[in-house]
DNA sequence: CAAGTATTTGGCTATTCGGTAAAATAGCCA
DNA sequence: TGGCTATTTTACCGAATAGCCAAATACTTG
């Protein structure tokens, strides 16, 4: 593979393995309907809130997610709503 | 999580964690032009056969390839060319 | 500054993944 | 059948990932 299109797949396959994760899945779900603070989030999910944190680093490294700081709370919300699009496309697989 | 929920992200997950790795993408960007059968996507790749057969069994188990053969050889296809749509969304993001 | 709340980071373990080489399987043809 | 080609499977190893707990950090309020 040429090195050009190698880095340009690295790049797009670092963005998609970010997304592959259900509780990835369901936190960028939640935040498309609208922006969230991490105790939220935690409360969605039901695991510990470390875990949350670091399933959020891992979207924010992505460029998927953004937050806002506002007090204690950090909210944060989707960068890019169209990367949900395709679910429709993928849950029409037969498998 | 509800149970519900959970296996529903679950099954997406599994799809989009087996679109999430460079080789992988560069075989199905290969197979949306044409079927190809795999020793010409080991010369596209440059990897090891044994590696690029077990790409196309995570392909396969995410139900986003099929096969035909001919003969000796195995024609890959892409069973949902829409899966790919969406790279134009996520090369446009910022990281 | 001290105490309290929200979140991240570090450290640990168990599991999964990616790659290679060697062996096994599948189909073709003499 | 036996040899040949294409592909998959198995076994193995090092690297990466996911989850939890405990400690650290960021900010607010008294």
């Amino acid at each position: 593979m040429k090195t050009r299109t190698k880095d340009y797949y690295v790049a797009q396959a670092a963005v998609i393995k970010a997304m592959g994760h259900p509780t990835r899945l369901l936190i960028l779900n939640s935040l498309k309907k609208k922006e969230t603070c991490v105790c939220e989030l935690r409360d969605l999910v039901g695991d510990d809130i470390s875990t949350i944190s670091k399933h959020l680093l891992v979207l924010r490294k992505a460029g998927l997610v953004a937050s806002r700081r506002e007090g204690n709370w950090l909210h944060y919300r989707l960068t890019c709503p169209c990367v949900l699009d395709f679910t429709g496309c993928i849950a029409g697989l037969k498998r």
